[in-house]
RNA sequence: GGCGCUAUCGUCUAGGGGUUAGGACGUGAGAUUCUCAAUCUUAAAACCCGGGUUCGAUUCCCGGUAGCGCUACCA
């Protein structure tokens, strides 16, 4: 029979990183799912910091952790003191179900095992680490699952007492039932486990190393849910093995088995786990990228879930609250699309309001603008030009720089020489059209404005015959060292007025002054 | 080795005992543009294999295969 704790208490879930490195996208895919169940069903969604592993944990990874999660505006209502950034939890919820960092809970552990240990669900186990390995390979040798042969199981309290008397180090060892453990979870439907693959599991490690007596992951997990009044358990798949030792935890304890849902690993294109290999896997990596909050959120909830119309792909975060549900989220595991990633990414680059995307883009140009505060408005309104004409052929923010940089800086040197444009100049025709052009830029005076330059490229056509690629290619190179780009209608006044605001950005005419002397 | 999970276009997915197997990304072509990007139109592209059950299976069942996970006194 399946205990499930849903009944009709208050959706409580979590999301139990340990800060042991950067959030990797499919620890902020979890985190998500989390977040859209709990706001779904009007519950709460609990940070908890897992670290307990003395050694790899680092408060700096815990900050950045923090930071990425506000980012992607996942915001949690309880969690270690003073993260919660609007509202948070009570001061009552704090006391009833804090502290939220594993490592300041340990006393609460040590309690529970005292009480195991009393009743007899739980046993000390003296052997050691060479003769559990010692089992091990034996088991393997035989083509049998390793497990625990029960050796320290029913020793006697005369043995017990000796063994401690003599200072021997012991774990402490559940007791399992010969029972099948099993639970519900929301992505595989019912899971069933036999007694033998769990065999007796270590709650608690023994007095060897920095950790000893420190209760192990499956059974610290077990613990701080049931008293945290976790009802929804949303977590990766690789916990799916780990969930009969945890089930048998609860029912040692007599606690309800909350609900379960195993996400799907986030794969690279090589069908491995995605990792650093396969580039960019941290939100932050995004973030800095110039990746947009909402794209990365739409991106991960798309990953392993359709919407149940088969269609929609684009949504708001209070759009996937109302769409999504775990029940549609697709078992198997889903390899991470970059394409698809960037296609969101531009999808809602184009829908930001230019203020926004200013801010954001601005940092990009540490090099070649003022300080975002010092710079004047009509620097500002310049550079929410450059952005509308220039946001539509990038992916992500931080390929601005390059695909603008010719605004800031002109090299007619490179731009003669690079081989796609050599080829373009050498015809006849593009001797002729250049010249013709810079006669007339010469003897204009004041900014070049679109209707000179469309009278201009005219008048040249009709003196040279040229049309076309064939005409405009050459002037284009000219003034952009490239010979594609945006419309001239609009790159023109976005060149002749940066040429006036003191940026060192060369107008027309140095442009063309500079090329046509090479 | 054992145990578990998974299997629809290249990728993410919808669907489901009888369908022209739908959508999206990417790719090809076309339209537009001086060009590129964007945009629009359009094309190609999939039910892992083998057995059952059935009038009929891609869909249900079993087996195989493959991928992934666990197999720790890591989390």
């Amino acid at each position: 029979m399946i205990v499930s704790a849903m009944n009709a208490r208050k959706v409580r879930v979590r999301f139990a990183p340990s800060p042991t490195g950067l959030l990797h996208v499919g620890n902020a895919r979890t985190a998500l799912c989390n977040w859209l169940f709990a706001r779904r069903y009007g519950g709460s969604f609990i940070l908890r910091i897992e670290d307990t592993d003395l050694e790899r944990s680092e408060m700096r990874f815990e900050d950045q952790l923090i930071e990425d999660l506000h980012w992607l505006g996942l915001e949690w209502d309880e969690g270690p003191a003073g993260t919660c950034r609007s509202g948070g939890a009570s001061d009552a919820a704090i006391v009833e179900f804090g502290p939220y960092r594993q490592s300041e809970r340990l006393s609460i552990y040590a309690g529970h095992t005292g009480r195991l240990l009393a009743e007899g669900k739980a046993y000390r186990c003296f052997c050691t680490a060479g003769e559990l390995e010692a089992e091990r390979t034996r088991a393997l040798a035989q083509h049998r699952p390793h497990v625990y042969s029960g050796r320290c199981r029913h020793l006697g309290a005369a043995e017990i007492d000796r063994n401690l008397a003599e200072g021997k180090h012991f774990a402490v060892r559940l007791r399992i039932g010969d029972h099948p453990l099993r639970f519900h979870d929301l992505v595989r439907g019912v899971v069933e486990f036999p007694p033998e693959a769990v065999s007796d599991p270590i709650l608690v490690r023994s007095a060897t190393g920095v950790s000893a007596g420190l209760p192990v992951y499956n059974y610290s997990v077990v613990i701080d849910d049931a008293l945290m009044q976790i009802t929804h358990v949303i977590r990766g798949d690789d916990h799916v093995s780990n969930t009969p030792r945890q089930v048998a935890i609860y029912e040692a304890f007599g606690w309800p088995l909350p609900d379960f849902a195993h996400l799907s690993t986030v794969l690279g294109a090589d069908r491995e786990r995605l990792s650093k290999r396969h580039g960019a896997t941290s939100v932050s990596a995004f973030r800095e990228m110039g990746y947009l909050p909402e794209a990365l959120v739409n991106y991960l909830a798309l990953l392993g879930w359709g919407a149940e119309d088969g269609k929609t792909e684009t949504f708001t975060l209070d759009e996937l609250i109302r769409a999504f549900s775990l029940e549609r989220v697709t078992p198997s595991p889903a390899v991470f699309d970059f394409n698809k990633l960037s296609w969101l990414n531009r999808h809602y680059l184009r829908l930001s309001a230019p203020q926004r995307l200013a801010e954001l883009a601005w940092g990009y140009f540490a090099d070649r603008l003022p300080s975002f505060g010092s710079a004047n408005e009509a620097v500002h309104s310049w550079f929410e030009r450059l952005l509308a004409l220039f946001v539509p052929a990038i992916d992500h923010l931080d390929q601005l720089p390059a695909k603008t940089a010719f605004l800031f800086g002109f090299d007619a040197d490179a731009a003669g020489a690079a081989d796609e444009n050599s080829a373009l100049l050498s015809v006849d025709s593009a001797r002729t059209v250049l010249a013709e052009f810079a006669d007339r830029v010469r003897a204009h005076a004041g900014p070049v404005r679109p209707d000179d330059f469309r009278r201009w490229m005219n008048e040249v056509k009709a003196a040279t015959g040229a049309k076309g690629a064939e005409l405009f290619h050459p002037v284009r190179i000219a003034l952009t060292g490239a010979h594609s780009g945006p419309e001239f209608d609009k790159l023109l006044p976005l060149i002749e007025d940066g040429a006036t605001l003191g940026l060192g950005i060369p107008g027309v005419g140095e442009r063309v002054e500079r090329f046509v002397g090479v």
